[in-house]
DNA sequence: GTTTAACCCTGCACGC
DNA sequence: TGCGTGCAGGGTTAAA
């Protein structure tokens, strides 16, 4: 379940892999739910043909949105959705079940896209004069890029009445954050995931502020996190090492590293929601 | 403005 | 062993 460490990492990875490389072609394959995953565009070649010939120019990121900048003003946007992989390798490679994408290089590598749930998606969009995506501009700001003033975000959760874990996870307000992130600065900050956002004091709200950096700081050192063998790989099959450091998420049942009573889980608004009530108020 | 539920999908764990 | 069921999760949408 990628997000912003998961997608920050292998955004590094491509950085390195795909800057300055031209695609031969994009194909997506015949294979069952392929066309779920680029179910933006009418038909394949409407996503294909745009893509053929295309430099890469540099590979950014917007939240939990991988942004690969094109020449001609085009753009190739990925989102990993739940089970979303991005790997590279060379053609003749086996498939992995679930392919759906893949790009070749004029110079012989192949990126191919693998997501088993097809929550995922990928899109070719024209660049704004200045560069913008309009497909993008709902996100909120990104906590590692543009991280929000202290002043300004005390005064956003000042204004607002929504519980604090459907505020993180809420991609027009801060964008990259998903349940397992959340989980983790709540407990960084001793709050817990159902505090009404407006109900902070200053020193509550300065220690959400400080939680949200440390802990997408922390997680991208650690290369993200890999739960389950299916899961977040980085672009050449490599398991993130941030489960290791997961204080809560996962953790039902264990002592809690600061007070040692147990940590709780709960189905919260259709997500699992780990804590501990000692710690967290 | 905010909350809640449903939907999309596959693989896995579990109980029978 | 095999089947059915529930769960996991991100983002979107509709309804309350």
């Amino acid at each position: 379940m990628p997000e912003l460490p998961e997608v920050e990492s292998i955004r590094r990875d491509l950085v390195a892999a795909v800057t300055g490389r031209s695609i031969a072609r994009a194909t997506v394959r015949n294979t069952g739910n392929s066309g779920r995953v680029i179910r933006r565009h009418q038909d394949r070649s409407g996503f294909e043909a745009p893509l053929a010939g295309r430099t890469i120019l540099e590979v950014q990121r917007r939240g939990k949105f991988l942004i690969h900048v094109l020449d001609e003003k085009l753009a190739l946007v990925v989102h990993l959705g739940m089970s979303g992989q991005l790997l590279l390798g060379m053609p003749a490679d086996p498939y992995a079940n679930h392919t759906h994408v893949e790009f070749d290089f004029e110079d012989g590598d192949q990126l191919r896209y693998v997501d088993p749930r097809t929550f995922g998606q990928l899109f070719v969009v024209e660049r704004s004069e200045a560069g913008e995506i309009a497909e993008l501009d709902r996100l909120g700001m990104d906590p590692l890029v543009a991280p929000m003033p202290w002043r300004e975000f005390s005064v956003a959760l000042a204004g607002r009445k929504t519980k604090l874990k459907s505020l993180l996870m809420d991609q027009s307000f801060i964008c990259g954050i998903g349940n397992i992130y959340s989980d983790e600065m709540l407990f960084a900050a001793g709050l817990r995931y159902d505090r009404v956002s407006e109900s902070l004091s200053e020193p509550e709200a300065r220690r959400l502020h400080e939680a949200i950096g440390t802990i997408l700081r922390r997680a991208v050192d650690g290369r993200g996190t890999s739960m389950r063998d299916e899961q977040y790989r980085d672009l050449y099959g490599n398991r993130g090492a941030f489960q290791h450091h997961l204080l809560v998420y996962a953790r039902q049942g264990e002592p809690c590293t600061v007070c040692g009573s147990q940590v709780s889980r709960v189905r919260w608004t259709n997500r699992s929601t780990h804590f501990c009530p000692q710690c967290q108020r």
